[in-house]
DNA sequence: ACAGATATCGTACAAATAACACTATGGGTA
DNA sequence: TACCCATAGTGTTATTTGTACGATATCTGT
């Protein structure tokens, strides 16, 4: 057994553990999209055997040089050009067959990002990248169902314990927009008059004073998430729930 | 950039990762024990430049034929003896500096063990293993602060939302004693007959019928949690908040 | 028997949640 | 231009849940 942390035969350590040990360490990321039809997320063919039929997760091994984080972000960059954007660690994964060409520990992320911002897709060397609607994807590559089974319980979670849902809409928004996406991805339906007291107490969203357009039924006030406003509340005690 | 779950030169690729990455992964273990001056952890000396001094958590690498929650249960299982033990991830730590000898990156787990059982303290060859005052901690080896700190928040929500304090009681214990692990770990304290109804109503406790010995006041009850009635209630839709 | 220590119990008030239905406003169209 | 359609927007009441608070009971030790 290799004393870590309780010292040992300090030089060489790591060298043995390079020699006897080859484990890669991957980031993938689950991303988020979210539009009428429902909760997405963001899959590219896979042309690894023996999954070259099914979709995976955006990932990639984590450089010598950089954290699991970063690497997340830069996955996320990288294919989509999109910069700061929510993302949120949710767990390792390391089954010993996980990965068909050996071991590979996988750290995965979530993302939250806006759809209308998805013209990376119109791109002609996009490999593929697509949108699916998460209640239709029964298989994926590797063990990515799993995680991404795992990331939606954790963004159902985060949803009603943080202010994140804006991440998936428009900047400015109506409310029933906002309650929709949140009936949608957590799977039970709201009242509408409860709901937007709800909003109206926790005092995080200020309407920009414009209406819908082009609706041809009474237009809604538009909204937008009031960053500063719930930053300030947290620092007073205050925090979200929905 | 290598191309990761989109395939690619598949045959070499795992190779040249392990030709141009060395990282090592490990898991580290906070290990919560309780007693009646408070919440500990379990720490060991950690004798390796530049840390000499200071104490670390118990870790290891993980090996090539176990997944990272096998490596946190051979950790513990190795040090204490102990087998059966709540094990919860917690997040990894990859900052590039974290570890004096190379890239290792790490997966941290916490746990909780009954303080009564801990003989292995005892052993000759227990190289030093201690239980410290979390309050008392205010450095550690490494990134080991950061990881307990961390390791902590999850805890204390953990502890509100699912029944595992009992894991750092004895397995028959009195109201008082879990109240007041509530409030030491929580750092406030709760109405005692607030808190007695609502565990009341859970309906998860049971009298053993016994109650305290060689104490010199009325002797109060002892009580067990009560795991079936626990997860027969979990199906029914039930869910435990203190 | 009585002093000391902790155990055990109920009630009143406040706050949060849940259930529920109608009017308002715009666009489309006959 | 009148009316139809579709969605926007709004208050009240009943129920549940949380919070604050003090008196009596039971045991040990002297």
């Amino acid at each position: 057994m290799h004393k870590f942390g309780a010292g040992g035969n300090i030089n060489t350590w790591l060298d043995q553990i390079h020699h006897e040990y080859k484990t890669a360490v991957s980031v993938d990321c689950v991303i988020f999209g979210y539009d009428h039809s429902g909760l997405k997320i963001l899959l590219i063919p896979c042309d690894m055997p023996p999954f070259e039929n099914r979709l995976s997760l955006l990932g990639d091994i984590v450089h010598p040089d950089e954290t699991t984080d970063e690497a997340a972000h830069r996955v996320l960059s990288t294919r989509t050009g999109l910069d700061d954007i929510y993302l949120d660690q949710v767990q390792v994964f390391s089954n010993l067959n996980r990965h068909p060409l050996g071991r590979v520990i996988t750290v995965s992320y979530y993302s939250l990002i806006k759809i209308e911002n998805d013209d990376f897709l119109l791109e002609k060397d996009n490999l593929g990248l697509q949108w699916k609607n998460v209640k239709d994807i029964t298989e994926l590559a590797f063990d990515h169902k799993l995680i991404m089974d795992t990331s939606l319980d954790r963004l159902k979670r985060n949803l009603r314990e943080h202010p994140i849902g804006f991440a998936l809409l428009p900047s400015v928004f109506t409310l029933n927009q906002l309650q929709t996406l949140y009936e949608s991805v957590l799977g039970f339906e709201m009242d509408k008059r409860n709901f937007r007291r709800k909003l109206s107490n926790l005092e995080i969203l200020k309407a920009t004073g414009e209406t819908q357009k082009d609706v041809s039924h009474r237009p809604a006030k538009l909204y937008y998430f009031d960053k500063e406003a719930y930053e300030e509340k947290l620092k007073n005690g205050f925090s979200f729930g929905l």
